[in-house]
DNA sequence: AGCACGCCGACT
DNA sequence: GTCGGCGTGCTC
């Protein structure tokens, strides 16, 4: 057999039986375990689900293993019920252990996300009942101009209602047919199980490259766990590599999770999907419905969806037999889960993996700087696409230096910018500018006293969204209609917007290029998946000449007459002290210059910016990322900054700023010491204030071989926390707010 | 996370 | 006099 078995088989052997003391893991943010007695005629092993009486209520919980003895036996209730659903498997229940200790968070909080879809523990409603005409009438029926008129509509199984509907008669009738053998009774299949994906189908015609890049993740499906980076510029074919290890698992017999970024924009990885294997995968996301959620829960529980796409969360959720992951876009930062169990889903990925005993894949074409390191180190295999799949050749990067050829003011195009999107409109080809940035302006001011908008709640200015006429705050979600008078001296009419927003853009674009037909493209222009799509269609129909966007143009969307790419801010990304901002920056800026060019006709990038001379600039002009990576790598060796130590931040925040500097700086006094170790702060974060709360931050570094979480909970053990104070835990910070 | 108990303001 | 606000504390 090529993997071991799906659930370990240490476990199922481990039985408890009435009487036995159980250690129960419930969904909540407790400190361990409870125990609890198996009932009467109760056999249970660890991953069976449970119904267990808690204070005056009831929960479910999972078995996790013996009982600790903790309370006095007096205290141990009894388990009330097994569930009827399939154990969580093995490999469910190591992550969660191990995501716990890792994070530093309660393992019943990691659980919750597993078990997210309380209605999925629910045996599923009954089908609903329809009506069909029998296929022989009965005999001696007698018939009414109703009862022919029932018979007629129930052609097709029908609701009762709607059949009475459809026929304008009472429910009597209906039911004395039915009684009379006229109408057969039927349960319409409420949920269909996902269809499974025909792994036999041909796949795409590979290239040389490519099928060797194949056959090497291929070849690692039977070798149990192993973590292989899959790199490849844009547009090298790494998804339709990655699918052929997909098909690999799917003929062993093994589930496949595909992680991805922001599955709402991946309408054409889906398609993709399923033109390689005949149908769709099951898709999971944050804006799936109630009834979609729950079928999809108990489709992967019970083993009947085969491949599960979705974004982090979807890791957590109970595979029975899952033989693969693939993390795509592995760089990208929305992997990390910035609230509640702060965990990065590309890193906890790799721990499935290993718990499961089987092979994962980590996808990007500008691979993150750990992954990198990682790959450098030996403990991860390396799997290079190193052309254009088709013949397609890279773009051509250029900079605009601004400081040489500046926009005319209050414009935010250089000459040497417009002039090349002239050309490019001229030839009849499709432009497409890149500026990270939502709304119209960033920031108001009162031309009168100077005073700034700025969000009630958060330290951030209030962003003018001009075609909704409104002011917004991007971190809290706090709305106001624009003042007609200045808060501060009463001026009237009197604001300035400051700097430009997608919505400024596209105003000088279309003074400038009126033939041209310009779209806005930006998360909170597309109200859906379905727009984005819609969107991106359009571009792809040429029914659009000019595209402007925000972040969400830089994933893998595929734009054959798209040959230029204007950057109009490439330092945007660069200020502030972030550890990651060179990278991350880079990362983003190389995606985006992806997008141009992917066809036959050779893309053009032209990337304005005043730092001309900045590594990441020559970075991406030169295309030697490989010396980026090395120079990055050098520098954050030189000052023991991860992956090469590492970092866990202390987030203390509170209604109030006072109790919180005073806590912070509590724990600033009781900071751990020892070999290696150092504590900066407490540091008001740059968004000292986020959603009414008050923050203050201290970071603890510590050479790699620091077991950081011993050193952190020794640290914060004792901790009386005040009312309304919360200290939160981020292990491998990302976000430096 | 629920769901209690508990102690201070506006109502039938 | 009660109904009810949500602060704090516990659940094997």
């Amino acid at each position: 057999m090529l993997f071991p078995p799906a659930n370990s088989q240490a476990d199922a052997d481990v039985m408890f039986r009435t009487g036995d003391r159980i250690a129960v893991l419930l969904p909540l943010p407790l400190a361990g375990a409870y125990d609890y007695l198996a009932g009467p005629g109760q056999d249970l092993a660890p991953g069976d689900l449970v119904r267990v009486p808690l204070g005056r209520r009831e929960a479910v919980g999972v078995v996790w293993g013996p009982g600790s003895g903790q309370p006095e036996t007096g205290k141990c209730r009894e388990i009330l019920a097994k569930l009827d659903l399939p154990p969580l498997p093995a490999g469910s229940r190591a992550l969660i252990d191990w995501v716990a200790a890792y994070t530093l968070s309660p393992p019943g909080a990691v659980l919750r996300m597993t078990l997210s879809v309380p209605a999925a523990l629910d045996p599923p409603p009954a089908d609903p009942v329809a009506y069909v005409a029998a296929a022989r009438r009965p005999d001696g029926l007698r018939m009414t101009p109703s009862r022919l008129r029932v018979i007629e509509a129930a052609w097709k199984p029908l609701p009762a209602a709607e059949l009475c509907r459809e026929a304008g008669v009472g429910v009597a009738v209906v039911r004395g047919l039915a009684e009379a053998g006229a109408l057969d009774r039927v349960a319409v299949p409420r949920h269909r199980p996902p269809a499974p994906p025909d792994w036999r189908r041909p796949g795409m015609t590979l290239g040389p490259d490519q099928e060797a890049a194949a056959a090497a993740l291929r070849a690692a499906l039977d070798k149990g766990y192993s973590v292989t980076l899959l790199e490849g510029v844009t547009g090298s074919g790494k998804t339709e590599v990655y699918f052929e290890a997909v098909a690999a698992a799917l003929a062993a017999g093994r589930q496949v999770l595909v992680l991805l970024p922001e599955i709402a924009l991946s309408a054409q990885w889906l398609s993709r999907f399923e033109r390689r294997f005949g149908t769709r995968p099951l898709e999971w996301h944050s804006e799936l419905g109630p009834a979609a959620r729950r079928d999809g829960w108990r489709d992967i529980a019970f083993g009947r969806a085969r491949v599960v796409v979705g974004a982090r969360s979807a890791l957590f959720l109970p595979y029975p037999e899952l033989g693969l992951i693939i993390v795509d876009e592995e760089h990208d930062a929305s992997f990390k889960q910035e609230e509640g169990v702060i965990y990065h889903a590309r890193d906890m990925a790799v721990v499935r993996a290993r718990a499961g005993a089987f092979p994962i894949i980590l996808a990007s074409a500008t691979p993150s700087l750990e992954t990198r390191t990682n790959v450098a180190a030996g403990r991860y295999e390396r799997v290079h696409l190193p052309s254009r799949h088709g013949g397609a050749v890279l773009p051509d990067i250029a900079l605009i230096d601004m400081r040489r050829t500046p926009p005319a003011r209050q414009t935010w195009l250089s000459p040497p910018l417009i002039e090349a999107i002239g050309e490019t409109l001229g030839a009849g080809e499709q432009a497409m500018l890149f500026l990270n940035r939502r709304g119209y302006a960033p920031l108001t001011l009162c031309r009168g006293c100077g005073h700034r908008l700025q969000c009630p709640h958060c330290t951030a200015w209030l962003v003018e969204h001009r075609s909704a006429g409104r002011l917004q705050c991007h971190h809290c979600g706090f709305l106001m209609p624009k003042p007609a008078h200045c808060p501060e001296c009463q001026a009237e009419d009197s604001f300035a917007a400051c700097g430009p927003g997608v919505e400024r853009l596209a105003e000088e674009v279309t003074e400038r290029f009126p033939d041209a037909r310009t779209v806005i493209m930006a998360s909170d222009t597309l109200s859906g998946p379905k727009a984005a799509e819609e969107l991106i269609a359009r571009m792809a129909a040429r029914e659009i000449d000019l595209l402007i966007g925000t972040q969400v143009v830089a994933k893998g969307h595929h734009f054959p007459l798209l040959t230029l790419v204007g950057v109009v801010d490439a330092d945007l990304g660069l200020a502030g002290g972030d550890l990651r901002a060179a990278e991350r920056t880079f990362q983003l800026l190389s995606q985006v210059a992806g997008r141009a060019g992917r066809a036959a006709r050779r893309g053009r990038v032209l990337l304005q910016t005043y730092l001309p001379a900045d590594k990441v600039m020559q970075a991406l002009k030169s295309g030697d990322d490989v010396r980026f990576y090395d120079a990055e790598t050098d520098d954050r060796r030189a000052v023991g900054m991860p992956p090469f130590g590492k970092l866990v931040a202390l987030i203390v925040s509170g209604p109030e700023p006072e109790p919180v500097d005073a806590l912070a700086r509590h724990l600033a006094r009781t900071a751990p010491r020892g070999p290696g170790l150092e504590v900066y702060g407490p540091a008001p974060a740059p968004l000292s204030l986020l959603r009414g709360r008050h923050r203050r931050r201290l970071l603890l570094k510590a050479p790699r071989a620091v077991n950081v979480q011993a050193v952190v909970r020794t640290w914060l053990a004792g901790l009386r926390v005040p009312n309304g104070l919360r200290v939160q835990v981020d292990v491998d910070p990302y976000s430096f707010l």
